[in-house]
DNA sequence: TATGAATGAGTGTTCATTCAT
DNA sequence: GATGAATGAACACTCATTCAT
């Protein structure tokens, strides 16, 4: 009866079921980051985006389904911002300059998504399939920043450290961005991607 | 009523109340640690202590009374551990690489803590008085690091950056080990601690 | 969340909500007046209106919420009761007559409504909210019962007496009726209500 | 093991026995006029009264049995000292003024005793055996009043009312006293007490 | 598609009562 | 006699999920 959750693709759903699944991906995110992801339930997010709980599993089999349908709509989002700005580097420096700062800017202008994915992966350590998706996401990241670290020592631009510990130190220190400007709202946000940018490249930089 | 709570210092318990306090302390570090903070509910906590539900609530009035009592424990053996360490640092270079050093040989040898403590730190983002205090826990770790920063600055020890940023990436940092460690179990603790500490002091250091 | 509770009015809820909550009420009263407001517990009520717990807390956000409908649903029906007898009367003796008789009509009709209104009071003595509300409720009561008295005294029909004094003994004596019947239910409520509003024609009259 | 509870007599506890019964009682009044009947938990009780709460248990065999004590200790008292008022008066009127008077006077020196038993009357109103029992005590107090109505009736002193509606709205009447007391403490007692005999003495008067 | 009433399993918490000490 | 740690049953309340409409 209901719509095939997650099939192969998605060029199966209707026209207005994306347009709902939208919607109730958005409604979501806004309640997460008013009320914090304990309490937002199903009742609170349908109310925030105007339709009926039920509603929300008709479009969403389990729960799990809609937080991993977030993280996968904020992923994408950030993935394409950060992509734009990324383009024009030449150098592993440049393009790492890139990343961090792009990542810290996104952040200034979406902090309701970062406070939703950052409270969905937290409280996702145990459903099961959430966290399955929630760490393979992650270690992919993870993994293309380690390559992108490993490139650069081949090609003499780094030196030489070890790919994964600085790769997840990245991340985390992105990672936590949002929280600081949530908990500093007058933080310069340039200020603040550029200072983060020279710690790493100077951690990174040869000799 | 139950016993009465956190009065004026911890002589005041009996050894008995004292004991089950710990028990159950360790309980529930175990229990976050195995099936996350959201369902780490009081049966599950009980049935690892071999306990009743309600004697839980028996020692602790509130859940929040208990998992302020978790963070307080591994903080403060946490701190313990530390401080034993960074005794004999002379520069603030050394004290740095003493405390995150230290900070990730603690890591590997309480994991569990460790897992806990950041679960119930995200949890509690909503629960308003456990946030209240985890906030201030974290605010003064984060300012005293701030602080030790801009005395190494002002000493020509360290080149000059944000001290807050700073800050913030070095505990991020720190914090994003113990889930590295339980991702790569076989990773060399102590190589993830050097490269870490190199890490970072480059990163501050002049010229 | 449930149907936003107590609104701007009445006409915001659906024909079949108004139902249920009074399906809801109803059950309440007959199981406080059967087994005591002590022991009407959630289950208890919804086994009497064949329905499950949780439906009630979705209906009714608080038990108090619950209670206090209870009070003004059998408030209103008692208020309409006593209006309709009351219309005739010209004097002041007269209506307290009306009222008193009224009152004692009513209870011999309503047993297990007044027994539960009078069972939420006297429990509501610390439930903060409800004792509030039910304060106010029986203030206003004895406040109007006191113009009652006053106004008669000015215009000579009464004797000079404490109307406060007057008005707490008349609504102690009728709130006494219903114990009273239900002790004693052969009683011929006629002339119990006739020997009850002379009483207190006696006690209020000129010389 | 325990101390036979509510054996025939009284003659058969200890010194030590009693004086801890009479300590626990008067814990429970002071509690219960405190914090209401609902939140005098056992726990609370032994708290006012220097014990533990399992020493409760051993002196009353059950709940019920400690709540019934302190109605038949408040009730002793109470008699005790409407007798001593009444002994002087040589008419029925007199004797009902002085039982009215009194029972007020007593009820502002009081005011904790007072409240207890009224909610402990209210909320046994499901506790089996409490329950009868305090019906019971209520019967023969009502009984007695109603008594004397009709001697005095027999007498020629009283009018021609039904003695029982009479002695119902008397002992109603009195008991809505605490209450009110409590509401408004700046009431003049004696005042009061006057005025409340007055009511009834013109309600019972021949012609 | 969409509703929202309804359920049932689960939560933390309370508390009279028991019992080893 | 007395303690207070411990239990177990009960409580109100929450919520994802179901389903008749």
């Amino acid at each position: 009866m209901q719509p095939e959750n997650e099939s192969s693709g998605q060029g199966r759903r209707s026209f207005i079921e994306q347009a709902r699944r939208g919607q109730i991906v958005a409604a979501t995110i806004e309640t997460i980051a008013e009320i914090g992801y304990a309490k937002a339930s199903f009742v609170q997010i349908a109310r925030r985006a105007g339709i009926s709980p039920g509603l929300i599993t008709y479009h969403f089999a389990k729960r799990e389904e809609l937080m991993k349908q977030v993280m996968l709509t904020v992923h994408d989002s950030m993935e394409q911002a950060l992509s734009s700005r990324a383009e024009g580097s030449e150098s592993y420096r440049g393009a790492l300059r890139g990343l961090i700062e792009g990542f810290v800017h996104y952040c200034a202008e979406h902090p309701a998504e970062l406070v939703a994915i950052s409270q969905i992966a937290a409280a996702a350590r145990d459903a099961e399939a959430a966290r399955a998706w929630s760490e393979e996401q992650n270690a992919s990241t993870l993994t293309e920043l380690e390559d992108m670290f490993r490139e650069g020592q081949e090609l003499g631009e780094f030196r030489d450290f070890a790919p994964r510990v600085m790769a997840v130190s990245v991340i985390a220190a992105m990672e936590a961005t949002p929280a600081e400007l949530w908990a500093r709202p007058d933080t310069d946000v340039t200020q603040y991607a550029k200072e983060l940018a020279d710690l790493f490249e100077l951690a990174v930089r040869r000799a």
